[in-house]
Order: structure tokens, then C-alpha cells, then sequence
DNA sequence: GACGATACGGAACGCGCGCCCCGGTTGGCA
DNA sequence: TGCCAACCGGGGCGCGCGTTCCGTATCGTC
């Protein structure tokens, strides 16, 4: 690959990274590219689609994210717990990661996956609700991350959804 | 007015009415205008923009919402209950609850203030965390009715939502 | 320094959709 | 029944945006 590809390759990237993270994924891509400072045909020289960019952008934070759920736990209701909060940390900051459920289905299905774990785990431990099922909590979630960017406290929908999930059992 | 005009006024609300509530506010006209049987010309005749004619859809039946939200009450958590259980109960049918919320700024500064009042009430008697306001209330159930249509279980939703507001104070 | 391959920029295309306009039609009053 | 105003259908415009195409510029090698 040419010098110049490369350095503009890694221009579009930081760009596509600041944009998806401030406006999510409608932002349009010829602003990514402005903001890049090439034209709109070399964005698509280096990636195919625009759905191909967002998912360069975002795949490494979330698969790192997904990542960190295989770690081990001795509680499983706060290995859940903090998953969530995890990402509603992340989505309180960047506006792409509730739209990456949506625009990825790789990314939703590794989330899926991961979020399903937990949860069988701490459904076992009879701490969280047996009734939800990992679609309802990817679902859910995905409705939760995009409120925070409508004027709602991200901290206060956090604890609600943290609280509701739990089993109604009387210890 | 002309006798063929109400009759065309009449089978574009219904037309309206039926396809905003299976597919909601992102429905072409152009298809409303087609399962009304007339042109779209005919449709901004009666209605001068798209959202005018989604309120003239929704208005009635979340005004009537709104109303039953001002009915005295014994208990202040069950009266707040009940109406977001009336909420979700219509979104979980139809699809153009939610959007009604983002699209008609008056349908929701009604639903603002009706939620509000309830909300207040129920965190006065303490059996409602004293930290969610109106807007969070709103911007919640936005995502939640939302999520209703993408797969998730609405009844459990529902349940995670209230069990989630209710006050943490142990009695 | 010249030449071929590679990459660039941005104009242009296609598409979907909200909205408007106009030639033709229809309803209801005299 | 005839006439005029009201109304209708649907083709068309404008716009935003994802995507593509091509003439031009640039890189790197011989």
C-alpha cells in the first residue's frame, strides 16, 4: 500500500471515529470525509461501504468490551452488573455504540452472545429474573443507551434497569 | 365541504390510522395515499404536512390518556402505574405510540406533564425514587416502547421498568 | 528524470420521499 | 340541466445521501 493511502486511510478513521462517536451513524458520510479533508471516492476507496467504516470504528472497542465478559467471576449477578454498566458508561460518552446494535449484526450477535453468559449466569444464581432473556436484555439495552442521548440521566436509567432486573425474591 | 371531500378526508384517516399503527411515522405517504385509494395531492389537501396528519391520527387517543392521568387517586404509585401500564399496553399494539413522542412536540409536552404530575405525586408518598424526573420518565418509556417492537417480551419490560422506579427505602 | 501503477477529488447518478401544481372531473345549487 | 367552484389524481420537483466514475495528480521504481 502507498505512503499516502495509508496516512489518508488513518485520516478517515480518526474522523469516522470523532463523527460516529458525536452524532452516531446518520451522520452523513461526505462530512466524515470533509472533516478527513479528502473527497467522498477515497473514503470508499478504503472501505466499501459506509457500514464497513462504522464497523472498523467501533468493532475494537466492542470486542474488547465483549472481551472482558469472559472473565471469570465469583458473583455473577455483579459480573452482569457491571457488563451493563460498562456499557452504559461507554454510551453516555459515544452516540455509536447503541447504534452499533443496530447497524452490525455481527456486533449485536457478539453482544448477544456475551450478555446471554452472563445472564444465564446470574439467573442460576437466582439473583436476576428468570423470565428475561438475553434478546429482551440486548433489546432493552439498546433502548436504554439511545435515551441517554435524550436529555435523560444516564446514572438514574442505569440503576432503574440494574434494579428491575433483579429477582423478586424475598431473601 | 364537499360530500366526496369528507368521504376522502374519512378513508385517509383510516388509512393513516392503520398503517402508522403497524409501521409508524416512517411510512411513505405515498403508501397511505395508496391504501386510501387516492392521490397524495388528495392526502395534503386535507392535511398540510405528514405530521399533521400523524397527530390528527394519534391526538384523540393519547389526549384520552393524558386525561385518565387526572382522575383522583387513592394511591399515588398505583395511579403512576397504572397509567405507564396503559402506555405500554397501547404501544405493545400499536406502533405509533412511541413515535408520537418524538414526533408531535405537543402530544409530547402533554405526555410530560401528565407523567409528571403522577410522578410527583408517587415520590411525595415515597414510594418512588425521588431521583427520575419527568424528562427521564419520558425518555425511558420512549426507549421502552421502542424496544417493544424489536423483540423483547413487553410485559417483562414493563415489569423490569416499574420495579425498577419504585423507592429503594426498606419498610 | 521519466514512466506506469496507484490513489485522489469531486462531480454526477440513483433512489426515496415529502410536497406542490395543473389539466381534468365531479358535486351541488340555480 | 347547466354552470361554476371545489376537488381529484398523479406526474414532477427539490433535497439529502449513499455510492460510483473518471480525468488528474502523486508515489515509487528503474
Amino acid at each position: 500500500m502507498r505512503a499516502d493511502a495509508a496516512r489518508n486511510r488513518e485520516k478517515v478513521l480518526d474522523a469516522a471515529r470523532e463523527l460516529f462517536a458525536t452524532q452516531g451513524f446518520e451522520v452523513p458520510l461526505d462530512e466524515i470525509a470533509g472533516k478527513a479533508g479528502v473527497g467522498p471516492g477515497t473514503v470508499y476507496r478504503h472501505f466499501p461501504t459506509k457500514q464497513a467504516l462504522f464497523q472498523a470504528v467501533t468493532e475494537t472497542r466492542v470486542s474488547a468490551m465483549i472481551a472482558s465478559a469472559d472473565e471469570p467471576a465469583e458473583d455473577a449477578q455483579q459480573a452482569l452488573f457491571a457488563f451493563l454498566t460498562k456499557m452504559a458508561d461507554e454510551a453516555a460518552v459515544k452516540r455509536d455504540m447503541s447504534d452499533a446494535i443496530t447497524v452490525s449484526p455481527e456486533l449485536r450477535k457478539g453482544l448477544h452472545k456475551a450478555l446471554g453468559g452472563l445472564l444465564h449466569k446470574a439467573q442460576e444464581a437466582g439473583t436476576v429474573r428468570a423470565d428475561v432473556t438475553a434478546t429482551d436484555l440486548v433489546v432493552l439495552m439498546k433502548g436504554m443507551l439511545q435515551s441517554m442521548h435524550d436529555g435523560a440521566n444516564p446514572a438514574v436509567l442505569l440503576e432503574i434497569v440494574l434494579k428491575g432486573l433483579q429477582s423478586s425474591r424475598k431473601p
